[in-house]
DNA sequence: GTGAAAGCGCTAACAA
DNA sequence: TTGTTAGCGCTTTCAC
């Protein structure tokens, strides 16, 4: 009643497992052979099992690879990424002398393109509404609000850091920075930060862009979808990804090649909340 | 340099691999065995492999059962279902012939609440936007509308096909909605469509709900999050989730129970694109 | 309560 | 090219 083995097959093909298994994995064989094999496998519905097959050769695990995406980044866990038994690519910011593969973002020159934008637009008086700054990407976001600003002669005109990086938060946050001196435009450290803070300035009755510009980050589907729809920083997620995956194939392709350390440049999607 | 093995803490405890398998899977020992495995263990950073675990023993496999949630059900599929080594429910509608524990929503009854509420708020000329007519939840709406309308004596005022169930194709196909006699009320097939929908409004300067009113369906975070919030029919996929969960679990405890068959109600998340 | 040994389904030497 | 056989890491009888 259980499924068919391999042993079953070799029975009723009358043939050995070894030959069963070298046509299963495509070695060389007589075409009599794999034609035998194949029609007993199709007789009896054979699937090999994937757990005894990965039993063999230390190699072949679960994952021939790993592409991790770390929150903390610590000696731990590059005395990890080290002892691991297969590769590992980082994405995410991992001191070069880790010796490893990494593909980031570069989420200061988002935030540069986020503050050129609105200053080409006219927009002076520029607040940031950031999520717990204790994380990396808080961190990271903050500083590069902050430099941003600095590279425009700008003092920020208010600052509201979020219990997390939801819609929720968002908008209970937002009152924060409304309540603060006028501001002409507001940047969400990720998206829906920003739709947050926007429900909360229709609530006050100020218009976006006509009152306040909006540019969110991370340029997610949300972005377009929200009304008005919103300008948002790129990260170039999706490019990371690909990335990421790439650099994985070739080290598992070849371990002995120097480590790589990519930057996936950002863009703005300009959409309605900037004017 | 390879991981330790089940073997390499016998050695090290000094006991057989047997003891060591024993303790590890909490069967009666001595403390001091107990203590002696624990420290081996500790000391080498031992993880058993779930390959070989699993590969004992014929039940145990990748998986002790399944929630499925098929866009088609027929015989072949049924016979699965059957033949499967593990239990199965499904999340869907499945007949009861089939004598499998099965979960689904009740979407007819969604419909009839989402034109109820309309009407109560004095609209009459209501549209609906579906996705394609020829899916198991494309199929079940648009039965579902007409039999709603028909229980409140209305004519449907307008009827248009998406090419899929995307924010996209919801904006897209809007406009034939629009261009035909006057509506006063929408309801999309899911939020996506509605939202879609909604940009398309704007963008013919109809105001929402006063013009328009418009009622998604899946009570998504981009019904909440959308502007305006939209009101939204909710089908409970998190409580029929959670209720295929436990009738799979209650089924893995004892196969011999008659299947059940849940059905589960929705309920009308009211928002401010009703009026 | 513990250890020795026989598998689980498959792959990979090694011979033939 | 094929078959025989020894494992892979673990669980599970079955004696002791």
């Amino acid at each position: 009643m259980s499924r068919p083995t391999i042993a079953g097959v070799a029975r009723e093909a009358g043939v050995s497992v070894a030959s069963v298994s070298r046509v299963l994995n495509g070695l060389p064989a007589t075409d009599e052979m794999i034609e035998r094999v194949q029609r007993a496998v199709d007789e009896l519905g054979y699937v090999p099992d994937a757990r005894a097959r990965s039993l063999n050769g230390m190699a072949r695990g679960y994952a021939d690879g790993l592409v991790i995406s770390p929150l903390r980044v610590d000696e731990d866990l590059i005395k990890s990424i080290r002892e691991c038994e297969v590769p590992v690519v980082v994405a995410g910011s991992v001191p070069a002398k880790a010796g490893v593969d990494t593909v980031r973002a570069n989420s200061p020159k988002g935030m540069l393109l986020a503050v050129e934008h609105l200053v080409s637009r006219g927009r002076r008086r520029i607040a940031f509404l950031n999520g717990p700054a204790d994380t990396v990407p808080g961190e990271a976001r903050a500083k590069g609000f902050a430099d941003a600003l600095r590279a425009h002669d700008l003092q920020p005109a208010a600052i509201a850091e979020a219990a997390d990086f939801t819609f929720a938060a968002g908008r209970a946050t937002a009152p924060t920075l409304l309540g603060k001196q006028r501001i002409d435009a507001v940047i969400g450290a990720n998206d829906l930060l920003a739709v947050g803070l926007m429900h909360e300035l229709a609530a006050a009755g100020l218009q976006v862009p006509g009152d306040v510009a909006v540019v969110g980050m991370d340029d997610s589907e949300l972005a377009e979808q929200c009304f008005p729809p919103l300008t948002s920083v790129n990260l170039g997620s999706a490019e990371r990804g690909r990335r990421a995956a790439e650099l994985l194939l070739a080290r598992i392709e070849d371990n002995s090649r120097a480590p790589r350390r990519i930057v996936v440049q950002p863009s703005l999607s300009v959409r309605k909340s900037t004017p």
